[in-house]
DNA sequence: TTGAAAGCGCTAACAG
DNA sequence: CTGTTAGCGCTTTCAA
């Protein structure tokens, strides 16, 4: 910058500011600046940057897996708002794991990043006390906490879970046997656990832990799971998945057997994947507004890094596509 | 830091390196420097430290999107081995885009990236420049460059394609109809079209434009594909579409008008995605080392990092999967 | 094994 | 609109 500067005829902090923000220098010395940048291929140095003007203009975010679609379409949503504003978003993926978020999140303070946003309301103690002491803005996403840290934005789990049991049970489902994720430090699959439970017992229908699977966010899992469960209870009439993942591996596996869906079995999943409209049945589920968890939970950040007031909440709701497959 | 060196009774430095690695002070040292940082709560200050060290043990890397499952098995990959040796990931996706890809790099060489993962080969002339100047490690993913920056990991996807045809070929089909990705500067888009059309040649079959279809990689893109092409030639007997989405949207659809595959039309995919295992009738693809392609472009930028030898060209090669749709 | 001194390259704050 | 001064918080280098 001091090479620039010189070859400019201007002082270093005149090229600094040319840089930040064209608006601040005149005409003609913008010129002879960017003339210099040119000449000498200069690049700014953001991490000096960042040391002198104490921040990153870096948002942090967590996600359980990159593999998983749903996810991929929040990470846009973040990514388009933020890079309008100038900040640039750092991703990792916790693989559901709470330590592997704590490390990540440790990382994230290191760097200084601005703002972080999380999937999810389950996290270390440490993670709480970390972000809580360095004063980071925080956005909880995919699910509303009962102990919010600060903002939050998603839907409630529960409730999109029990609405499915609900429309199950109204189209004369009575034996509905449930394929969830693992519910082990996952408020979601935990949320959506719930959700069936108390659909189930509403109704009054009995809930039998036979009738329950949990397994890893698989396609194949969902076949294997449906097979299982139909070897254990061949009176059951409906299966609801809490991930289309699961759900889309279900049905694929009720085509490969010959077996007719609903005829053999219903099934329902939750997550309104796109790939659960194309295939035949129609899946049915429930949709949430993905990109818009992210487009929101980053607008938050940018507010609250804004100095706006903290702990908003946003319920962004659900939708339920009824299909062919129940 | 200053703080946690007065507790401790230590000097900053010793602070420094007790934190760098705990081997290189005393036991006892030690020990006193990590009840202060318990006692101070204090965090590294990492953008300090890069400034310091000149190193920031971040990688970047550009994808062409996230929201396809392939390119996450390359990033877990990528990530798994850096994170093994205390290397940070940042990922940004360029959208197809050599311009975003482009903001993307100078974003990165601002933030001193030690190293950088780009996907593909099709760069804009001022990514080259500034890498080269910036002398920063590159690896080019996916692709087999024919003019390489410096490393590369990936496969031929003209061979794969042609492959593919030669496949469909020896089947006994004779009117290969195409659908591909978008070939605007996309170098593995369009070495999957040669491939194709090299691989009709060879066959002493013609390749007619009105058999070619491109269209991005989304599901419900390879159905309006297969339908517009079937219905401006009915005389098609199979389609080979360039990537799984492609091919298993196209699969759906003929579920859906209820036509058998290939009774109807054959089908075939590249990209051996977990769903089209599972789809029936199984899809006809190639499989690709997707995780490996990252897990060894990280390697290759660690080896670089470390100072052995540029330039080094893997080809991870591919495997035809034939499955009961063509 | 530990410490002192000297920056890394930039921007905030204030002044003109 | 532009410049001067004084750090940001750490690590390198050299020395003890």
């Amino acid at each position: 910058m001091v090479d620039v500067a010189r070859r400019a005829g201007v002082a270093p902090i005149t090229v600094s500011r040319a840089l930040a923000d064209p608006a601040w220098v005149s005409g003609s010395t913008l010129a002879s600046i960017r003339r210099a940048v040119a000449e000498t291929g200069y690049v700014r140095h953001a991490v000096a940057g960042s040391l002198a003007s104490k921040t990153t203009r870096c948002i942090g975010t967590v996600v359980p897996v990159l593999s998983n679609s749903i996810f991929a379409d929040t990470l846009q949503g973040l990514s388009e708002v933020l890079e309008v504003k100038g900040y640039r978003l750092l991703i990792a993926s916790s693989q559901y794991n709470p330590l592997r978020e704590q490390r990540i999140v440790e990382a994230f303070v290191e760097q200084r990043v601005d703002g972080i946003a999380l999937t999810g309301t389950t996290h270390t103690e440490r993670v709480r006390a970390m972000l809580t002491r360095a004063g980071i803005p925080v956005v909880e996403m995919w699910n509303l906490p009962t102990h919010p840290f600060d903002c939050a934005v998603g839907f409630s789990n529960f409730s999109a879970a029990r609405t499915m049991v609900r429309h199950l049970v109204s189209r004369g489902y009575g034996r509905i046997a449930y394929i969830g994720g693992p519910t082990y430090k996952n408020d979601r699959t935990q949320a959506r656990e719930r959700g069936y439970r108390a659909g189930l017992s509403e109704a009054g229908l009995p809930t039998a832990e036979a009738c329950i699977r949990r397994t890893p966010f698989e396609f194949e899992n969902g076949a294997v799971a449906l097979s299982d469960l139909l070897a254990h209870d061949s009176s059951i009439d409906a299966v609801f998945a809490a991930s289309d993942v699961l759900a889309v591996g279900a049905l694929l596996y009720c085509l490969r057997r010959g077996w007719p869906v609903p005829g053999k079995v219903a099934l329902a999943g939750l997550d309104g994947s796109p790939i659960g409209t194309l295939i035949t049945p129609e899946l049915t589920s429930i949709r949430f507004p993905r990109r818009q968890i992210g487009a929101r939970a980053a607008q938050l950040l940018l507010d609250r890094i804004g100095g706006r007031a903290a702990g908003a909440m946003e319920d962004l709701g659900f939708e339920l596509v009824a299909g062919g497959s129940a």
